[in-house]
Order: structure tokens, then C-alpha cells, then sequence
RNA sequence: GCGGAAGUGGCGGAAUUGGUAGACGCGCUGGACUUAGGAUCCAGUGGAGCAAUCCGUGGGGGUUCGAGUCCCCCCUUUCGCACCA
């Protein structure tokens, strides 16, 4: 062996030394020439569409966690192509939204130059990865060509009456004088960016009905393939909950009788309903308030208003007024205060609650703090229906109901049901199902994303943009900042925003709101085999082909807006007759977070990885072989700048063993048996996306290789190559051209696997007593349980525990021998 | 508070169904080659002990011939969501 194949002598020039900076920029090239990476979506005979979430282009470049997440995919790709199929890997931009425009703002660069150029910078770095994705087919969603089409997946929900508008708060910072999401909320409810303190805003805006998907989201999330915690976080989101809704009778301050209607998932607990609290924004409400105690209530609604969304929804304090009237509890008949609060929710359930400070912890707290009577009607096996309550009761199983008139005595399931049953005789209650999922609001009162198309005019009302003329587009606005006019920046550019009725041609105005981000990405997995037919937002004979897509990795951050929002859209696509499926992934797979030295990566700490730098000194496939090495790839990892060699190495001895590597004689026997075993274990590891243990177990490989320096035989080498190949493709080409093949590895077939081959002729059998390890002998594979035994008792380790005759023996076989003495 | 994920050597992490705990890598120790070594190669490496052996998977109980893995209680970290009636 020519031990001085070493990358850094430069003494030796005729030995070829592993340069991944030469070899990578050569396939790279091989690969754009050759067109390697191109999908024949439409002669594809075996179609396998392996997705990865696309990233927002930001203007700091690639990071680290993109490329971990795409690394992944790419591996899973590049292995299925090797095992046959015609694999389709796209990768786009989802370039809308608020981070462009936030950035935009900041350093006075205007998206639409900002973008194109973080586009260019993000190809780049992407392209350095060696990625298989067949950019013909890319997409950025604030392409006009893609975002026309992302106009007409709005007209179609609207046309179908599954879009809508209503009023709905805002956060609104009045010294900006612009809405902020949620994440520019800061510490309780001041402006990210001035620090001002936020208010609620209302306003008109645009809704889609994903609320009446409710069921059919829910029911779907057993019959696809997904990661478990993903579909668990979709169920919670989606939050069934069955209960009833109940009526309680009261007047008006007119005199006028009316009802108020609550849902409670405790109905059984009715009699112990001791006052009611509406929302503050409840309709209800200004009927209901006495003139004595207007003037508090108002006060307490305004102030509210005042209060932006989350510090609204984060105080803990109860606090809210009484509203003079009262409501009669229709099993008890008594009179029972009718309150306002601002922890009832106008959006969830009917904006009403039955307090229960008995049972419930929320409306013990307010009941203690207004000094409400609170009342016992669960008692559990160690309390009566006189025993003092500390805090609500609310454990379910084993409640006994008290207090409850006829019920007495019921558990609290059959209490449910027979109050229900027995209330609604009156017409006072009906069992109902509630969702938590409410409807998706895509309304956006920015500049950088979609129009949204619609057309107000005073005559025609609210008029969609005929198809024809979408795109409505975006237009150039060179000074998009909000301003004191508080109108969306849209609405400042007349001749845009003045616009002819389609219907009446007298002059209307266009809708000036943007869609949502997550609009743009609900329907881009669509869009990418499409991309070229623009006269169509998706040809019907390519999508047939490939779409549900076959496997999606991407974050779980994403487990419930996008995924669940995209198979909303897919199904109502679907109803709409466009589509075939109703669910959009048929596998997906949520991969981990990467963290550095035990803290999350971020530019304040200054920890940040820069992607090219570490190309640059390692190479893309150690590299990426590092990314998936460093842990499970569905639950991420500790990125250890130290570690990286270790990958490096092993690529190096890859590189050496070919390098060293004769086909002279025959190849070892125990070698071919590692060779087959590691070909098993790597061909399972892959689909299970266990690429950590698929790296180790190649480690191995080349570890038994090259054990005591031995030359390896070529026999034993080449179907490494292949084996290594998703994980670094580089180093795999140039090595398979070495050894004499032809065109890419990659059209090449994954090595088959011999079980004769990776077959042990002696196996170690562990020897326990008590279940203690105390020998390991060698046997066959199929020894019996007797001859173990006395195999067993031969070694003096073993048997100096062995007493007489042992009372049991627990025989696996194949793996252990237990003897119970 | 609710929900998810996770606690294993000096470090990142293995252990597919209850069956050899610590694969693989980093680091460390010793050696070889070398003018040199932060290169490469070889060997070793959970802790205690001369050894036999004992102790070891966040803590405490339990089931079992046998528990990192299953059950009960508790602690910690981390990520979502925040009064969901």
C-alpha cells in the first residue's frame, strides 16, 4: 500500500489524492451538461414526487437548517431513483410575505429588487449542495405567472361560497399606523418596531370556510401516512369537542324576552350555574345592560377594544362587570346574573358561557374575585355533596353528580346525557359538536403579496375579476411604507385602485387588502409539474401523473397552518371537480431542528453556520454526510464544528480504497458477509430516514475494509460507491467514472442484497444466570436449547454460578441463554 | 395551564419486537511512520478495583428469568398553543 496517498503531499503527484473542491465543481458541471438531474415527468414510467418544503429566500442566504432539511430529502430521492424510479425533486420560493417587506423597509431596498437577487444568491448556494433537483421546473410565488393562478384558486373558493367577509380584529400599532401580526406584538403588547403600545382594530376582511372541513380534515388524519406528532398536533388543532348547547331564557331592557345560548361540554353540571358571562363583543350585550350599569360596561367594552390581541388573550387576572340583567337557569329556575368578561371568546363556541365555579377552574377564579356563589354539584368517591370546595372539581371519572334534583346520584356521562335528553323535551338544549378550527382569514393589509381579486362597485356590490384579466398585478409601488392616511398602501396608487366594474363598466375599487402567505405555498406542490403551462394553473395529465405527491419532508413548525391549509385547498379543489385526490401528501415525514453546541442558532448569539464556508473547507459531501450524521434526522441534532472530520475521514478512506484497491485473487469471505450486511442494514435505514445509522454502519464497512491496512479487493469496494451515493454524490460519480462506469451512478442499480451471503456460520450466544451476563460462547446458528445448556455449563465462568440443576432455563434462539439457577 | 418530543460515557449519539447497554463519530491515551505533525496508519478508551467482581441509561417504586425499552409516582430540558367553555 502506498502510504504516501495522502491529500497533503505535494510530493507525490502521481498518486490522486481526494480533492472534493476539484470533483464537486466537475459534476456539478457533468450534471448541467448531461442534464443528469432532469425528470421526463411526462415518459416517467415508475413516477416518484419527492417534495421538500421550499424555503423563503432571505437576503442572509442559505442557512444551515434549509440544507438540513434538504439534504434529507435529497437522499431519500436520490436513493429511490436508484432503486428504479423516475424521481421528480422541485424546489421554488415562497418569496411573499412580511419578512421581504419588513427587511425591505429596514434597509430601503424595494422587494422586487430585493428578491430576484436573494433568488440568485440562494440558487447558488444550493446548487453548491448538489442537490438532484431538476431546476427547469422551479417556481417562486411572487412570480405574476404563478401568483395569477394563486388569484384563481381565491375565485374559486369564493364562486364555490367558501370565501367570505366579516369583521375581525386586528392588532393595530397607531403610530405605525399599520397592522402587525402577532409576532410583532412584543412583551405584552407593544409594537416590535416603535415600542408603541398596540390596539384592537376591526375590520372587513376576507375568510375561507375551513371550519366546514372540520370533520373531514379530522377523519382523514387516519388514512395517510404521516408522521405521528404531525397528525397529533392537527387533531388538537382541529380540537373536537362534543358537548350541547343550552339555552337560558332573559329579558331585554325593553322588556323583551330573549335567550342566550352556550356551549358547554359539560352539560351535567347545569345546576350548578350560578351566573353567565358573555364575551364583551357579544350582540347581546347592549340589550342586556341596565341604564345603572351602562356607563361600567362601556367602559369595560372599550377598554377591551383597547387591548390588543394577545395581551388579551395572555392576562391572567379575571377581571369584567356586571350587566344589570338576568337569566333564568333552566334547571334550577332561578335567577342567575348575567356578567361580561373578556376571558369568553367571541370566536369560540357561541361568545357565551354558563359560569360553573364548581367545576370549572376559570369561572372559580372569577367567581371568588366577584364574590358569586359557588356551588357543588360533582362530588368525587372521597367527598359529599356537602364537602367545601378549595378549588372547581373537575375530574370526570369518577364524579357522582349532587345537588341536581332528579339527578342525583347519576355519573357524570350518564348526567350529560339525561340532562341533555331531559332539557331538550323544553327545547332548551341539543347536543351539538364543536370545533375548535375557525375560519382561515387570509386578509392582509400589506404590500407584498398577492392582490387579492375582487372589485367593489356601488352598484354591483362585490364583483370578482373576471379570469381573463388575472393576474391583477402587483403593481410598483417605490414607496410602499405605511402612512398617516392609514390605508393599505394599495389604496394610494389611484390608478391602480380605480378600476372599471366587469360587470357594469362604471368606475369601482379594487379590493387593496393582500392574501396570505400561507396561500401562496397551500397550492405550490400543484404548480411544479405544471410550471411551463401557463395557460393552466395545473394540466390535467401531468398532475394525474404525479401528483398526490409521493413523500414530503419537511418541518414540524409547519404541522398545522401549511399542511392543514394545503389539504383544505386540495379538497376543495377536489369538490370543484378539479382534482382526482382530496389529500395532497400521501407520506410525510417531519424531520428535527438542528441546534449548535447546545444552543439554538441565531444572530444575536453570533452562532449562525454559514453553509459556504464549510463547503468551501470540507467539500458538499462531507458535508452533507456530516448534516445527517450528527443525529436522527427526525429529531435534529447538536451541529459540533469538531465532528465534521470524522465524516471527512471516512470519505477519504472511501476515496483511498479505490484508489488502492485490487482485483487480483478473491475477496475475503468474512469482508463479503460485513459488505451484505451493511447493504441491509443501509437499504432499511434509508426509507426509515435513519441516516445516522446508515453512516455508521458504511463507517463500519470501510473500518472492516481496511482493518490491519489490508488491500481491499474491487469486489469488496465498488458496491460502496453506490451505497454512498445519496448521502455525498460527488465523490460517488467521480469514483464509479474511476472504476469504469458508465454514464451517472445514479442511473445505475442499488446493489442487491444476498442473504446467503450476510449469513453468520457462528453466532455469540450471551450466557446468563439470574439474568446476569456471565459468558458468551460461540455456536450455530441453530444450536438447540440442550446443547446450549451444556455448551453453557463447559465454560467454569458460567457454571461456578450454577448451584445443582437449574430450576428454569429461558432459551432465545439465536441470541441468549438465561439460566435460572 | 394544555399538548408534543426528549433525558444514556468527557461530547454528538446507537440499541427495529422486553434479550450482550454504550454501535459509529468526536475527543482523549499509547504506539508506528516522520526533520516535524494540528497529516496518515495501528491499538486502547463507561466508572471503581491488582484481580475475581461490583456499580452503571434523570430520581423513586413495580411487573418479569431478564427493563434504556412495559406500568405507577416525581424531577428536569425543550418545542408548539395560550382562558377553547
Amino acid at each position: 500500500m502506498d502510504k504516501s496517498a495522502t491529500r497533503d503531499d505535494p510530493f507525490t503527484p502521481s498518486v490522486v489524492v481526494y480533492d472534493p473542491q476539484t470533483i464537486e465543481r466537475k459534476w456539478q458541471r457533468i450534471w448541467q451538461e448531461r442534464g443528469t438531474n432532469h425528470t421526463d415527468l411526462q415518459r416517467a414510467q415508475r413516477p416518484f414526487y419527492a417534495l421538500m418544503m421550499f424555503p423563503y429566500p432571505s437576503a442572509e442566504g442559505l442557512h444551515v437548517g434549509n440544507l438540513f432539511a434538504f439534504t434529507g430529502n435529497d437522499i431519500y430521492g436520490r436513493f429511490q431513483r436508484l432503486m428504479g424510479h423516475n424521481v421528480f425533486e422541485p424546489l421554488g420560493y415562497d418569496a411573499f410575505g412580511i419578512h421581504s417587506e419588513n427587511y425591505a423597509l429596514k434597509v430601503g431596498v424595494h422587494p422586487m429588487d430585493l428578491i430576484p437577487r436573494n433568488i440568485a444568491n440562494f440558487q447558488r448556494q444550493l446548487e453548491s449542495a448538489g442537490l438532484m433537483v431538476d431546476w427547469r421546473y422551479t417556481l417562486a410565488t411572487t412570480d405574476p405567472n404563478y401568483y395569477k393562478w394563486t388569484q384563481w384558486l381565491f375565485l374559486q373558493l369564493f364562486e364555490q361560497g367558501l370565501a367570505y367577509r366579516k369583521k375581525a380584529a386586528v392588532n393595530w400599532c397607531p403610530s405605525c399606523k399599520t397592522v402587525l401580526a402577532n409576532e410583532q406584538v412584543v412583551s405584552g403588547g407593544f409594537c416590535e418596531r416603535c415600542g408603541t403600545e398596540v390596539e384592537q382594530r376591526l375590520l372587513e376582511q376576507w375568510f375561507f370556510r375551513i371550519s366546514d372541513y372540520a370533520p373531514r380534515l379530522l377523519e382523514n388524519l387516519d388514512h395517510i401516512d404521516w408522521s405521528e406528532t404531525t397528525k397529533t398536533a392537527q387533531r388538537n388543532w382541529i380540537g373536537r369537542s362534543e358537548g350541547a348547547e343550552l339555552e337560558f331564557e332573559t329579558k331585554k331592557v325593553t322588556g323583551e324576552e330573549c335567550e342566550i345560548r352556550v356551549f358547554t361540554t359539560r352539560p351535567d353540571t347545569i345546576f350548578g350555574a350560578t351566573y353567565m358571562v358573555l364575551a364583551p363583543e357579544h350582540p347581546l350585550v347592549e340589550s342586556l345592560t341596565t341604564a345603572k350599569e351602562k356607563k361600567k360596561v362601556e367602559a369595560y367594552r372599550e377598554r377591551t377594544t383597547k387591548q390588543d390581541l394577545v395581551a388579551r388573550k395572555t392576562s391572567i387576572d379575571k377581571t369584567g362587570v356586571f350587566t344589570g340583567s338576568y337569566a333564568i337557569n333552566p334547571a334550577t329556575e332561578k335567577e342567575i346574573p348575567i356578567w361580561i368578561s373578556d376571558y369568553v371568546l367571541m370566536e369560540y363556541g357561541t361568545g357565551a358561557i354558563m359560569g360553573v365555579p364548581g367545576h370549572d377552574q376559570r369561572d372559580f377564579d372569577f367567581a371568588r374575585k366577584f364574590d358569586l356563589p359557588i356551588v357543588r354539584v360533582v362530588c368525587g368517591e372521597r367527598d359529599d355533596a356537602n364537602t367545601p370546595l378549595a378549588e372547581a372539581f373537575t375530574q370526570c371519572e369518577s364524579g357522582t353528580l349532587v345537588n341536581s334534583g332528579i339527578f342525583d346520584g347519576y355519573d357524570v356521562e350518564a348526567g350529560k346525557k339525561a340532562i341533555v335528553e331531559f332539557l331538550s323535551k323544553a327545547g332548551s338544549a341539543k347536543p351539538v359538536v364543536h370545533y375548535r378550527l375557525h375560519d382561515w382569514c387570509i386578509s392582509r393589509q400589506r404590500y407584498w403579496g398577492p392582490p387579492i381579486p375582487i372589485i367593489y362597485c356601488d352598484d354591483c356590490g362585490t364583483v370578482p375579476v373576471p379570469e381573463k384579466d388575472l393576474p391583477v398585478v402587483l403593481p410598483f409601488i417605490p414607496d410602499f411604507k405605511p402612512d398617516d392616511s392609514g390605508v393599505s398602501p394599495l389604496a394610494r396608487h389611484e390608478e391602480w385602485y380605480r378600476v372599471a366594474c366587469p360587470k357594469c363598466g362604471k368606475t369601482g375599487r379594487r379590493e387593496t387588502d393582500v392574501s396570505d402567505n400561507f396561500l401562496d405555498n397551500s397550492w405550490y406542490f400543484l404548480r411544479y409539474p405544471s410550471v411551463g403551462h401557463d395557460d393552466v394553473p395545473f394540466e390535467e395529465k401531468v398532475t394525474k401523473k404525479w401528483l398526490p405527491v409521493t413523500s414530503y419532508i419537511g418541518g414540524n413548525e409547519h404541522a398545522v397552518l401549511h399542511l392543514l391549509y394545503s389539504r383544505f385547498i386540495t379538497m376543495a379543489l377536489h369538490d370543484a371537480g378539479q382534482l382526482a385526490f382530496e389529500e395532497p401528501f400521501t407520506r410525510f415525514r417531519a424531520h428535527g431542528h438542528i441546534i449548535r453546541e447546545g444552543a439554538k442558532m441565531s444572530k444575536t448569539q453570533g452562532n449562525i453556520v454559514n453553509p459556504d464556508e464549510y463547503i468551501e473547507h470540507w467539500g458538499a459531501d462531507a458535508f452533507r454526510s456530516y448534516l445527517m450524521f450528527l443525529g436522527p434526522y427526525e429529531q435534529g441534532g447538536d451541529f459540533r464544528d469538531a465532528s465534521i472530520s470524522g465524516t471527512r475521514r471516512f470519505l477519504d478512506r472511501l476515496f483511498a480504497s479505490v484508489q488502492t484497491m485490487s482485483s487480483e485473487g478473491t475477496p475475503d469471505h468474512t469482508v463479503m458477509r460485513k459488505l451484505h450486511q451493511t447493504i441491509r442494514k443501509v437499504s432499511e435505514d434509508i426509507p426509515r430516514l435513519s441516516y445516522n445509522t446508515a453512516i455508521a454502519s458504511m463507517m463500519e464497512y470501510i473500518n472492516v475494509l481496511r482493518k490491519g491496512e489490508r488491500t481491499p479487493h474491487r469486489d469488496e469496494v465498488l458496491p460502496v460507491i453506490t451505497l454512498v451515493a445519496p448521502f455525498a454524490p460527488h465523490i460517488a460519480e467521480e469514483l464509479w467514472e474511476q472504476t469504469g462506469g458508465t454514464g451517472s451512478v445514479f442511473d445505475s442499480a442499488w446493489p442487491s442484497f444476498d442473504p446467503a451471503l450476510a449469513k453468520e456460520d457462528t453466532i455469540e450466544l450471551v450466557v446468563q444466570v439470574n439474568g446476569k451476563v456471565r459468558g458468551r460462547i460461540h455456536v450455530a446458528p441453530d444450536i438447540t436449547e440442550a446443547a446450549a445448556v451444556v455448551a453453557a455449563l463447559a465454560e467454569p465462568a458460567v457454571s461456578k454460578f450454577v448451584g445443582g440443576t437449574p430450576k428454569k432455563v429461558v432459551f432465545v434462539p439465536g441470541r441468549l441463554l438465561n439460566i435460572v439457577a
